[in-house]
RNA sequence: GGUGGGUUGGCGGAGAGGUUACGCACCGGAUUGCAAAUCCGUGAAGACCGGUUCGAUUCCGGUACCCACCUCCA
């Protein structure tokens, strides 16, 4: 069996990944907040994660592998969005609007991963549906002498968790130096973080031993993985922007909760995204959906192909120039690979570097080393194993049969131009299909044509009337 | 201030203590009515300063610059 070497955060060091149990190894994923369109920084630790999964069950056994990611359903951004619908004049209760509102970004979220081809998870738990788990975890954390209340809130004493910060590797002491912690009167310590806190008549809340309130953000992946998992599973991850404080946070509840668990064995983080060498924000004009690049016409598999042109761990730039070089790839790969089954299995060096802490460029390296050689059914089972040129995602690239007819018909005409060596009219015709979006490439066994990223189905109409003259 | 990461050829982007990464672009050749595509081939690198070593772009130390996190954030 092959061997693969994950990065962990926890270790700072690549170690090989020995699972608990081979027979179900276990992930969980942070997930969305759903209060908005999912932003391309978003896509980013979703595509990573389906790359290891599609490797893990590579390597394990498809049915061996359990993969969560959640969705975040209590936030005040939410509540925010839901209250001002309801200032906006919705008849609907507040908790109807918060409802209405998760239910549709959901669903978007769902539609957008889909166009990635990222595989949907095993499980997609929603907080809202474990408020029980948390409340009984918090209880837990107080009974144990690891939480306690004040003022209507719950609050982790991270000075009864000497392990805390060592994840992201900080110290307490440290980070209140930092003097940028929010200092609350009823803390024990600044650092210390909210389990629970009460929520006013205009706020979602469930009741509790502590009132009527609401988990605070940390205590939901504890809860859920816990209740999914296990105390104890294999990967963690998320962006690296969680390491602090959320999962450690997360790891001082849960290890805290189950003491001899031990929690997530491999931590594993994603780089951030940038966007034309700068970091993606709303004040710098480059932010943007998912959906706002599928809706310009920009293919979900090339989305695809260029967060997995740059490793994991390191920062990713989205340039326009990036996702042009990926489509005329995948133009090519797929044109290469038409009508061909794919291989039994995917190439070794796909695997190895796949393996190699998912070094996706590398793997990439490879499959651009099988298009050379001309092996097209293994590189289609190999771009397969990183969910590149499947079946279904390959609309993008197909022209549709009207427009197949037409291009075969200015074929003709152009081949009978040539035989009659009328050079003016053949080139008359080639230049009208680059000015209309065709490709067409002259090979020994006759014309070859696919659609340029620019196709314009009028231009090549426009074309065969003009044929006509 | 604290923590972590980065700096590779024209551009993107990997691995490896010594042997071509790979892709795009460029250049030369084959091919073509001329092209495009394709094929063959050439060239081009590792921020800076030290150290270890027979040998470092790769390991170690320092400097500079960049980025992220420390506050909701993937």
């Amino acid at each position: 069996m092959v061997q693969i070497r994950l990065t962990n955060t926890r270790t700072r060091r690549k170690d090989p990944f020995a699972p608990i149990d081979p027979a179900d190894v276990r992930l969980y994923l942070c997930g969305p907040t759903v209060y908005d369109r999912a932003h391309l920084g978003n896509a980013r630790p979703v595509l990573v994660f389906d790359l290891l999964v599609r490797l893990l069950r590579h390597v394990y056994g498809d049915r061996a592998v359990t993969y969560v990611r959640n969705f975040t359903d209590v936030d005040d951004k939410i509540n925010a969005e839901a209250q001002r619908r309801k200032i906006a004049g919705s008849a609907l209760s507040l908790e109807a609007l918060i409802a209405e509102r998760t239910e549709e970004t959901i669903g978007w979220y769902h539609a957008d991963m889909d166009a990635l081809g990222a595989l949907r998870p095993d499980h997609e738990p929603r907080a809202t549906e474990y408020i029980v788990q948390m409340v009984e975890m918090t209880r837990d954390l107080i009974a144990k002498g690891h939480a306690y209340e004040a003022e209507g809130h719950v609050l982790f004493d991270v000075r009864s968790f000497p392990e805390y910060g060592k994840l992201s590797g900080r110290s307490v002491d440290d980070m209140i130096a930092g003097a940028r912690v929010e200092v609350a009167p009823f803390k024990r310590d600044p650092m210390d973080f909210v389990l629970w806190k009460p929520s006013s008549d205009d706020l979602p809340g469930w009741d509790s031993p502590w009132g009527r309130g609401r988990p605070g953000w940390h205590i939901e992946c504890s809860a859920m993985s816990a209740a999914l998992l296990g105390p104890h599973f294999d990967i963690h991850g998320g962006g690296i922007d969680l390491q602090f404080p959320h999962h450690e946070n997360e790891i001082a509840q849960s290890c805290c909760a189950h003491p001899q668990a031990g929690f997530a064995n491999v931590w594993l983080h994603n780089e951030m995204l940038q966007v034309e060498g700068k970091k993606m924000s709303k004040s710098l004009g480059n932010f943007f959906t998912v959906r706002d690049l599928l809706d310009r016409g920009v293919p979900g598999e090339v989305i695809r192909f260029v967060m997995l042109s740059t490793h994991y761990r390191k920062p990713m730039d989205w340039t326009e120039a990036k996702a042009a070089e990926a489509e005329a790839v995948l133009r090519r790969w797929r044109g290469l690979v038409a009508g061909i089954e794919p291989a039994p299995s995917p190439a070794p060096a796909v695997i190895d570097a796949l393996c190699d802490d998912l070094n996706s460029a590398g793997a990439i390296a490879a499959l651009h080393e099988l298009a050379a050689k001309g092996d097209g059914a293994g590189l289609l089972a190999s771009a397969h194993m990183l969910g590149l040129l499947m079946p279904d995602m390959g609309s993008w690239a197909e022209a549709g049969d009207a427009a197949a007819a037409q291009i075969e018909v200015l074929l003709a005409a152009r081949l009978e131009a040539r035989k009659a060596r009328d050079f003016a009219r053949a080139d008359a015709i080639r230049d009208g299909f680059a000015a209309a979006g065709v490709e067409v490439k002259d090979t020994a066994s006759g014309p070859q044509w696919s659609l340029a990223p620019g196709f314009d189905p009028e231009a090549l109409s426009a074309l065969v009337r003009a044929r006509g003259r």
